[in-house]
DNA sequence: TATCGATATCTCGACATCAAGATAAATCGG
DNA sequence: CCGATTTATCTTGATGTCGAGATATCGATA
């Protein structure tokens, strides 16, 4: 019988350094967060990789898609675009400005309620989104190829498990 | 014989509009990598509530755990504090600056290449630093509740064989 | 209908980050 | 020992985000 050697990333030496300093300490929630943090560090920057090839900007790429899942005719008010996205109300505006500006959305008033507004995506916005999409996940596949089928399941109801309390709760940003 | 219900979390009904919208794409990399995503979102707003008792900004708090790590006598270079925090040189610039503004850190000459600095945590800063992590912990482990033992186990394994091939090339920023 | 709290969006200033480039010192090859 | 390359850090300008507050409207209730 042999054993594997086992591969390390950063987070063992981290973990292995908190043992080391504060032996007093259970450091074992580390082993889980502190990877998913890293790991989205991580994501981030191949994001913006994929999205460059494409003319589309990362954050832009998070607003587009939210419309593009939508559905005909691609359109959903700021305050459920910044629920899907999880910033704030004044980032979210932010980026509509500049989305229309560029042509990639419209923005109209809502003419059941006066105090809101309709987001729309453009033909050119969905185009966009779409060859930026196919690129992404061509890409996030690829990221993934060290892992089983199975395994890619067990990991995702895990993570599920975790990410559910705060979906539940309308944790939602104002 | 009962079904437990399936929980679902946002990443699920993103997933299933997905799949409406584009029966042609396989979008399985997302119920992954989304919430990996999302879930870091909402780990960093926790991060930084739980920083706020103690006086400490979520991204001091990376940079001085970097330094408590590093053990006695609390000494890194930027260059080492940059690669631990995934953050580019000109951000580590601005933290230590700010850092040592208020007293957290001291800044010297590197006596063995005078190119370089050296950044050692101070007895305040050891002490800020310590207690924001117990706390931290505590957090951290009640938002891991919902998982067994084992479960926390095979999720950090995962993730881990995610993580590795980032960690292994020398993917450091400049 | 008048009032009050909730909701939807926007405005604005502070701030942290990034990216690219500048500077200086160390290291390597000949 | 010299020149070229690499390494370490800092500087600067542009930019995206947050957070708090302002404005307008809706909905429930008396």
């Amino acid at each position: 019988m042999t054993f594997s050697r086992p591969v390390e990333d950063e987070v063992d030496r981290l973990v292995a350094a908190w043992r080391q300093e504060r032996p007093d300490l259970d450091v074992t929630p580390l082993e889980v967060l502190s990877r998913v943090s890293r790991l989205s560090r991580h994501l981030e920057r191949e994001r913006r990789a994929a999205f460059a090839d494409h003319g589309v900007e990362s954050w832009e790429f998070d607003v587009l898609t939210a419309l593009r899942r939508a559905g005909d005719p691609y359109e959903l008010s700021p305050g459920a675009l910044l629920r899907a996205t999880l910033v704030t109300s004044g980032t979210m505006t932010n980026r509509i400005d500049r989305l229309a500006a560029s042509g990639l959305v419209t923005r109209r008033p809502d003419p059941e309620d006066r105090r809101g507004v309709l987001v729309r995506l453009t033909p050119a916005g969905l185009h966009r989104v779409d060859a930026a999409f196919a690129d992404l996940l061509r890409r996030e596949r690829e990221l993934l190829g060290g892992l089983e089928q199975h395994e890619q399941q067990a990991l995702a109801g895990l993570l599920r498990t975790l990410l559910v309390p705060f979906d539940a709760s309308d944790s939602g940003v104002q």
